[in-house]
DNA sequence: TACGCTATGTTCGATATCGCACAGAGTTGA
DNA sequence: TCAACTCTGTGCGATATCGAACATAGCGTA
């Protein structure tokens, strides 16, 4: 298992130089984070935060009807809990694990310790919060906007991003809850698209066939955030050296 | 003039310590910002942040076919432009000024001074971007979920909490583009809250009548990010020891 | 005062999504 | 093999919003 599962599997752990890596790495604990899992219930307190590897935690918020939305995804790119080093120590959104498969753990007064360092690892997690933010705008303005179709093709992208495999296990009925729409607007969103032969599914499993014409069918909202993410992240693989910013 | 213009009308200015203000003061730039100013574009860079103190900033993004979204707002509760100390620099999303007034502007380089002091500033500027960063997703999920009328009731009461008065001055058309919907559709929500008697508005002006009962019109979302706004900044008023949450 | 511009009011059919009901198909386990 | 359960497919009317066209009303200005 230690050679299957390390570390640098996540993004934001791979991007830390090796003095502020070494310094979290005996910390850190492999945690498996199965499907259906709550980390944080709204307005909860996270004890540790969370850089997923394999798995994905959905951000969601569950409104007094019962109706929910995702407002962002988390997963390899990133981390969970981001309201502890910005100082609200809560959110009022939900962590719920969406795709299940593992993550490390790291003790929230051990981020905070590196936090308050206030370097090259503070940077980090800030830029990090930043192209969440963008992800959160764009969700925001998809949602006013665009078509049950164009958001499930749009959603479906930005999962495959933080997953190894063309095929992701997930029911229509829990995409439904992600996007906030009736499982039949689903069913009827990925029935065009398979028609279209851009994906195929059954029963609990969907396999894209055509990322290319995915995109192509999904508004421009998932490239506007995975533009941004490369722009403020991406480039931090293998590249230690994040710019401070001071004028 | 200056005796009607004070930094501390900007609720964020108004809770920084006096030693920190005192470095920040002399270099704060009062400056008029008029309705309809695009202060920056999608993508453009900030040369200056901004404390609004009378004038309201909307954050929104413009889809490629024209039509656009708020994302959030800003007025004197906050500051625009933390994409710079974020570390991003840019945003995808554009700051128009929705209402007219004034502001203090601080040089981006004078900020991120501060900011790097890794002091009460910076931890004050983290808190009010996680308040933002709520208020951008509420703003997802309501776009999901409300309609046209209670988002309307969300929003006056919104903008209300910016402004000393009851009154805004704003069209239609103008409230329209902002929640991102028809204009007949602002015309027909704020016909239903004229009726009801909680507004009155006439040509370019919207007065509130009875804020408690568009509270009750509107849904959760409202409450919701004041509730947030509160915990995370409101008792920062006359109270400079924001705590460090270092564990 | 009269004109012209802009804001607001109203109507119409078109469309997307909803909410519900139920049928069929796949999976699991006794 | 069968039963129970879950997931997916489909059809229906109801509703909200859209998109466009046009009518009316308020306001500034010549």
């Amino acid at each position: 298992m230690s050679d299957l599962h390390r570390p640098d599997q996540n993004h934001l752990l791979a991007a830390m130089p090796a003095a502020e890596f070494d310094r979290l790495a005996a910390h850190l604990e492999l945690v498996a984070m199965p499907v259906g899992n709550v980390l944080c219930e709204s307005g909860g307190k996270l004890q540790h935060v969370y850089f997923p590897t394999t798995a994905i935690v959905s951000l969601q918020y569950v409104m007094e009807n019962g109706a929910s939305a995702e407002i962002a995804g988390v997963g390899n790119e990133g981390v969970l809990g981001i309201s502890l080093f910005m100082g609200g120590e809560t959110t009022p959104s939900r962590a719920l694990v969406q795709t299940g498969g593992h993550g490390y753990r790291l003790k929230a007064s051990l981020l905070m310790q590196e936090f308050n360092r206030a370097g090259v690892v503070q940077r980090l997690l800030l830029r990090y919060t930043q192209a969440l933010l963008t992800q959160i705008s764009m969700t925001a303005a998809c949602n006013r906007h665009h078509s049950v179709e164009q958001q499930l093709s749009r959603w479906l992208l930005s999962t495959l991003d933080r997953l190894p495999t063309n095929e992701l296990t997930m029911t229509q009925e829990l995409i439904a809850s992600m996007l906030g729409v009736r499982r039949e607007g689903v069913t009827e969103a990925a029935g065009k698209l398979q028609q279209a032969g851009l994906i195929s599914y059954r029963r609990g499993h969907i396999t894209v066939l055509d990322r290319f014409g995915l995109n192509a069918h999904a508004c421009e909202c998932y490239a506007v955030v995975k533009k941004e993410f490369d722009r403020l992240l991406c480039d931090l693989r293998n590249r230690h050296d994040i710019p401070n910013v001071a004028g």
